[in-house]
DNA sequence: ACCGGTGCTGAGACCCCGCTGAGCCGCTGA
DNA sequence: TCAGCGGCTCAGCGGGGTCTCAGCACCGGT
C-alpha cells in the first residue's frame, strides 16, 4: 500500500510519514501542490492524503485536475477550516473523503483504512471465444470489431452456448434453458434460431463456430 | 436513486424523507435496526443512512452484519456523540462515511452525493457522456452548450441511466431505483418518461443516445 | 441406389412490446 | 378561484420478434 502525502507543514508531514510507515504503509511526501500533482500522475498510489492550503496550487485544484485526467486514486482531503461548504466543496471536486483540522491520528487512520478498503468495482465478465465477444451487461455482441445485432431470443441462445463452449448441448437442453422451463414445443424452433444465429455471427464472417452434432445437438467451437 | 433511512426519531426521519424526496430520491424508512437490516438485505439500495443509536439492534451491528454478508451498499452513519473513537469505530465496522449529530442538511446532502458517486465506481462530480453533461450538485443538464430543462422525475431517470452507461437497465430496475419503493406500477410509465427524455435530450439535437433493447430495457450510449 | 430420419430454410401469421397523444388528478402560485 | 405544471394512466397503433409449417437437402443404413 503506497500512500502519497501532500502537505507543506514540515512537522505534520513528518509525523504522518513516520506514523503511517509504522503501520506498514509506504509513504511519499510532496511539499506543494505542483509536486503532488506530478507525483500522482507519474506513480500509482493506493491513496492520496491532500491538504487544501498549499503553496502554488491548492488542494482543490490538484484534486480537480487529477479527476479531469481520469486518475481515480482515492483522495482524502484535509480541510483547514471546518466550514460546512468547505467540506461540501471538497467532496464535489472529486475527493472521496475529508478530515477537518485539527484531527486525531486515530481518526486519520480509520479514514485511510476505509478508503483503501473500497477497492475497484468489479466489472461483469465478458465472455470471449476466439474473436467472438459477448457482454451480458451491455447486451452487446461483437465479431472482431464488428457489432452484431441480436434479438432477445438469439442473444439468450448464444449466451447459453458460450457458457458451455466445446460441449454438445442438446435441443431439449436449449429449450429448457433459453426458452421457458417445461417448454413442450417443437425442437425445430431451436433449429430455426440456430439458423438465425449462423446467419449473423458465422456466415457473414465466413466461419462456422456453431457445429451441428447429428442426433445429439450443437457445439460451439473456439477457445477463450 | 433509492435510499434507506434507518432512524428511530420520528421527526428527524420524516424530515429526511421529505427533504430527500424533494431532491428526487426515492426514500424508504426503517424505524429500528432489525427492520433496517431486513430491508437492506431484501432490497437493492443505492445508499443507506444509518443511525447508531437504535432500539433493538444498534447501527454498528447492522453495518457489521451487512458487511459480513457481503452487502456493500454505501453506508452513511449518524453518530450521536462526537467522540473520536465513535467515528473510527463506525468506519472500521464497514461504514463508508459518518456524520456527527447535530448536522446540517446541506452537509448531509453533500455526503450522500459523494457516497452515491462512489457507489457507481468513482466518478467525477459532473457526469459526462459525449456532449451530454449532468451535474448532480446543481441539478443542471447540458447538451453541448445548450441547457436542458428537466423535471424532477426526468432528472432522476437520466441520472440513473448516466450512472450506468453502456449497460442495459431494465424497466423494473428503473421503477425500483427512480420511483418509489415497492412500486408495482405499469412499466409503461418508464416508457412514457423515456419518451419525454428523448424529446428533450435527443430529438432536438438529432441524436439517439437512449437505445431501447427490445425485451431487456434501455441503454445509454456514449463514452465519458 | 433407395429410403427413412434428421436438420435447414423461406414464407407467413400472430401477438406482444414499445411509443405516443390525450386526458385526469393534485399541487402550487398568482 | 383558476391557470399552469408535473406526474401518472389509458387506449390505440405500428412494427418487429417469435413461432408454426411445409418443403427440401443431406446423411446414414440396408
Amino acid at each position: 500500500m503506497r500512500i502519497l502525502v501532500v502537505e507543506d507543514e514540515r512537522l505534520l508531514a513528518g509525523a504522518l510519514k513516520r506514523g503511517l510507515e509504522a503501520e506498514g504503509y509506504a509513504v511519499d511526501l510532496a511539499p506543494d501542490g505542483r509536486d503532488g500533482l506530478w507525483r500522482a500522475r507519474e506513480q500509482s498510489y493506493d491513496a492520496i492524503v491532500l491538504d487544501i492550503m498549499l503553496p502554488g496550487m491548492n488542494g482543490f485544484q490538484v484534486c480537480a485536475t487529477l479527476r479531469r485526467e481520469a486518475i481515480w486514486t482515492p483522495i482524502l482531503m484535509l480541510t483547514a477550516k471546518d466550514g460546512e461548504y468547505d467540506e461540501a466543496e471538497a467532496l464535489d471536486t472529486g475527493a472521496d473523503d475529508y478530515l477537518s483540522k485539527p484531527f486525531s491520528y486515530v481518526v486519520l487512520l480509520a479514514h485511510l483504512r476505509a478508503l483503501l478498503r473500497r477497492g475497484a468495482g468489479q466489472r461483469p465478465a465478458v465472455i470471449e471465444l476466439d474473436d467472438l465477444r459477448l457482454d451480458p451487461a451491455s447486451r452487446a455482441v461483437h465479431r472482431g470489431d464488428d457489432p452484431v445485432n441480436l434479438t432477445a431470443r438469439e442473444f439468450g441462445l448464444l449466451e447459453y452456448l458460450m457458457r458451455h463452449p466445446g460441449t454438445v448441448v442438446s435441443k431439449t437442453d436449449l429449450l429448457e434453458h433459453v426458452w421457458d422451463v417445461g417448454f413442450d414445443g417443437d425442437p425445430n424452433l431451436v433449429e430455426v434460431y440456430i439458423g438465425y444465429l449462423r446467419r449473423k455471427i458465422d456466415i457473414p464472417f465466413d466461419r462456422h463456430s456453431i457445429e451441428t452434432v447429428r442426433g445429439a445437438g450443437y457445439r460451439l467451437t473456439g477457445s477463450a
